[in-house]
RNA sequence: GGUCCGUUCGUCUAGGGGUUAGGACACCAGAUUUUCAUUCUGGUAACACGGGUUCGAUUCCCGUACGGACUACCA
């Protein structure tokens, strides 16, 4: 097997999509796997789509993610440089050399002129209006006009593109290392734009010429490239080079959880979960994309969720480190059909990830909140308040979100419960607890506890019956973790104010 | 419209000519628990359809349906 060397390709349009951060993500394993390259290219040779921001917004995403980039933007490397922008004159040399071989010709034909064609095939009912071998001879370009008439447009400056000439019924063979063969007939493809008019080249030349150049062994992306996968390998042959060809492997799409369709933003809005990697603002629009960072999202979890998102190891192993992923992957094991990206699975993978954090850990995402709110709080009880909520929690600002009542006393209280079950018990034993309560100098999670079974005898009354109530009363809400050491963890002075503000705010519904 | 790709529980998927079609998430029920959650146990639930090939097809082949991608001087 050759050295392995793979590219991560996006172009700075905006955001990085999730599905983008997979098609990374499956590089970098594969890389990492065989002790490869991981690159990262900017395709940026649309200028009119140009977003600033947009390139350091994918490498602080993949920074998140974890996937590290060996040689790229921003890394340098022996291809430097690695932003097609600046690769300008590397393009044009080998579309000359296209042209000079008679593989591709100038073609002057305006907006107008190219809208006029399709019209006209329209019209005629033919299925398809594509600028090919059927209609290239119709058109202004160095292959109808003179070539006098050529050098006097060119010399004269007259706007013109590079078009590849792709020859008549040749079938074209591509193997796909996940689909398999796909053989399409030559017919099929349109002629083109190698070159742009402002002498950029379109995406199709320069990702031949930079997987070439760079020499890429594997071509991993999105399976929206399908369809022109066989231009690319037209393209290899044409320039002498199908021996180093890489390898592609062309991935199922990410679709919407429901219905049908490709995940796009607006759905993912919809159902309220981020499909960006982080928080994104689009200096035009001004349109701002949440992040799977800012909304409490393990980057160990995201990597892991996604990276089951059309691939799998075989085994029912489900929990996957980056290590453990690096080792089990294989392009082989990756599936063919469209994934449906349903959030319930992150946010399992994410309550994973949490749990399997130490107290310690998870005491910084309390610290996080405690400082917004302003809030002090001793390590131990930070950490005592995380062992507490671990089992309950999806985010880490949960830790927080679901655990206020640990530094805020409730001024209200669940109505479902209190209208209920709050009774003549409760208060009888409420009463009785707190005034035991008083006489300990202080509480424990153990001696609450006797002392609710004390207070129990003493009243006569089942301390289950009351323990909602009780929770209520100390708390506000109706769930939360276990009660004896939420008391343990606010201490005596709130136990006994919280249970007398409660007694004395708590009106006795009479049923 | 044309070309290409795809189709196993609601979701992610395993499997593969003869299986009780397996797992995970979600959901439901029971148990445990001072409540909720956790945990444990159990349950509902799938091979898109029609033709072949075959002793036998969910698995192979061909169609159909459905879905998707592409069809720009966008990537």
């Amino acid at each position: 097997m050759r050295e392995v060397r793979v590219r991560f390709a996006p172009s700075p349009t905006g955001a990085l999509h999730i599905g983008g951060v997979r098609t990374a993500l499956y590089n970098y394993l594969l890389a990492r796997k065989h002790g490869g390259t991981m690159i990262l290219r900017i395709e940026d040779t649309d200028q009119t789509r140009f977003v600033p921001g947009a390139e350091e917004y994918i490498l602080e995403s993949l920074a998140w993610a974890g996937i590290e980039i060996d040689e790229g933007v921003s890394k340098g490397g022996p291809h430097a440089p690695y932003r097609q922008s600046e690769r300008k004159v590397i393009y044009k040399q080998y579309a000359d050399q296209l042209v000079n071989d008679g593989k591709a010709y100038y073609a002057f034909d305006t907006e107008q002129e190219l809208d006029a064609m399709r019209e006209r095939l329209k019209t005629q009912g033919s299925s398809d209006q594509q600028y090919s071998s059927g209609t290239r001879n119709s058109m202004k370009n160095s292959l109808t006009l003179s070539a006098i008439d050529v050098k006097e447009k060119l010399d004269s400056k007259t706007p013109f593109v590079i078009r590849l000439k792709v020859p008549v019924n040749e079938e074209i063979k591509l193997v796909d290392l996940i689909r398999g063969e796909v053989n399409v007939n030559s017919s099929q493809i349109d002629d083109k734009v190698l070159m742009k008019s402002d002498g950029m080249p379109t995406y199709h030349l320069a990702n031949v010429v930079d997987d070439y150049l760079m020499k890429i062994s594997h071509v991993i992306r999105g399976e929206e490239w399908l369809p022109s996968a066989p231009l690319h390998v037209l393209l290899y042959k044409f320039l002498g080079w199908e021996k180093e060809m890489p390898q592609f492997a062309h991935l199922p799409l990410l679709l919407k959880a429901d219905g049908n369709g490709k995940l796009s933003k607006r759905d993912a809005d919809k159902a309220g979960f981020p499909i960006f990697p982080i928080d994104w603002t689009d200096p035009k629009t001004k349109e701002f994309s949440k992040g799977f960072r800012e909304n409490g999202y393990l980057p160990q979890a995201l990597v892991n969720f996604l990276a089951f998102l059309g691939w799998n190891p075989g085994t029912t192993q489900e929990i996957f480190s980056v290590k453990e992923l690096i080792n089990a992957f294989t392009l082989e094991r990756i599936g063919k059909a469209g994934a449906k990206f349903d959030i319930h699975k992150a946010q399992w993978f994410n309550q994973q990830y949490l749990r399997a954090k130490t107290d310690e850990e998870l005491s910084e995402y309390l610290f996080n909140s405690l400082k917004t709110e302003n809030i002090d709080c001793s390590v131990e009880k930070a950490k005592k308040i995380c062992a507490a909520m671990k089992e309950r929690v999806t985010y880490p600002s949960d830790f927080w979100e679901l655990g206020k009542f640990f530094f805020r006393a409730p001024t209200q209280f669940d109505e479902q419960v209190v209208s209920k079950k709050w009774n003549d018990d409760t208060t009888k034993f409420l009463g009785v607890y707190l005034d035991e309560i008083k006489k300990l100098s202080l509480v424990t999670a153990e001696n609450s506890k006797s002392l609710l079974e004390k207070t129990s005898l003493i009243t006569g009354i089942a301390s289950g019956k009351i323990m909602q109530t009780f929770r209520v009363a100390l708390t506000g809400g109706a769930s939360g973790p276990d009660l004896m050491m939420t008391m343990e963890i606010i201490g005596k002075e709130e136990v006994t104010s919280r249970i007398s503000f409660a007694l004395d705010n708590i009106k006795v519904r009479v049923s």
